[in-house]
DNA sequence: CTAGCTTCCTGATAGC
DNA sequence: TGCTATCAGGAAGCTA
């Protein structure tokens, strides 16, 4: 599931191969991938323009148009963008192919259909993305302990909970929260409201270094990409704590453990993460 | 305002 | 072998 790392990723990969490419004709497969407008109008406000820029918010990806228009997407759960050559063959569930002045596609595949596309004009804002409620950035100067404990000081939901909450930090999901609050030491089931203020001081710590980290370790060379077909987006990364249930802890050899926060699996350390 | 539940979807896996 | 049940999860939308 495509997080803020991976999103980067995949703009950083994309915008050389999309950027001054005119879009020669869209196809779609499954019109409920188009959130706004209708599918028959999202293909014909897309074609013939050039694409002039890429760009990340939270997990959304912008595509920009030479007209001031703008495709926003959101990849969801299983998501994925790529540009292949056009006589590749075609992935099952692939849902919309645009061709491009280069003769490669952009093309959008997306097992489980929960990612959605928008389209808006120059100036448009009518239509509801999302990216309106979006929180700062993780990498914001603004996001210190005092930002976090003003969002969530009084919270009584955990933090583990209220990290995915993307109108206070976007970009957040569940590999990346379990790994932040490894970092910083906190338990996942802790109330915010019953927070220390060292413990929001680390998480203002932790969550700009993770978050970078997981950029870092996304890094992917062109060939690395072609090689995968742009399918895979997430390079490996070491995660401490993610998907290790009762294997032992990095950093004190503990088993880690596994509990069920708001739905979500989650996995930490209960030795380095007491409180 | 918050909490809690449902919806969307398919593939992987477990159990019989 | 093949069936059914369960689970995974981002975020919106709904009710209470």
């Amino acid at each position: 599931m495509p997080e803020l790392p991976e999103v980067e990723t995949i703009k950083r990969i994309l915008a050389p191969q999309l950027c001054g490419r005119r879009v020669e004709n869209v196809q779609i497969r499954n019109a409920q991938v188009i959130a706004h407008p209708r599918a028959e109008t999202f293909a014909e406000r897309l074609t013939g323009k050039m694409i002039t820029g890429l760009s990340r918010r939270g997990k959304f990806l912008r595509i920009e148009l030479e007209n001031g228009g703008l495709v926003c997407l959101h990849l969801r759960m299983t998501g994925q963008l790529m540009v292949t050559p056009a006589e590749f063959s075609e992935e099952k569930h692939t849902h919309l192919i645009a061709a491009l002045s280069d003769g490669n596609q952009l093309r959008y595949i997306d097992v489980r259909r929960f990612g959605r596309f928008w389209y808006l004009d120059k100036g448009e804002t009518d239509a509801f993305t999302g990216l309106e409620r979006l929180g700062i950035e993780p990498d914001d100067p603004g996001l210190t302990a005092d930002y976090l404990y003003g969002k969530l000081g009084t919270k009584k939901k955990c933090i583990k909970e209220m990290l995915h909450d993307q109108s206070v930090v976007a970009g957040i999901g569940n590999i990346y929260s379990d790994e932040i609050l490894f970092d910083a030491g906190v338990c996942p089931e802790k109330k915010c409201s019953e927070l220390r203020a060292d413990q929001w001081n680390r998480l203002a710590v932790s969550i700009p270094k993770i978050i970078a980290w997981g950029i870092e370790t996304d890094a992917m060379t062109p060939e690395e990409y072609l090689a995968g077909k742009g399918r895979e987006y997430r390079n490996m990364p070491e995660l401490k704590v993610y998907g290790r249930a009762g294997m032992p802890c990095r950093r004190c050899g503990s088993p880690l453990k596994q509990l069920t926060i708001g739905g979500r699996s989650s996995c930490f350390c209960p030795e380095c993460q007491k409180s």
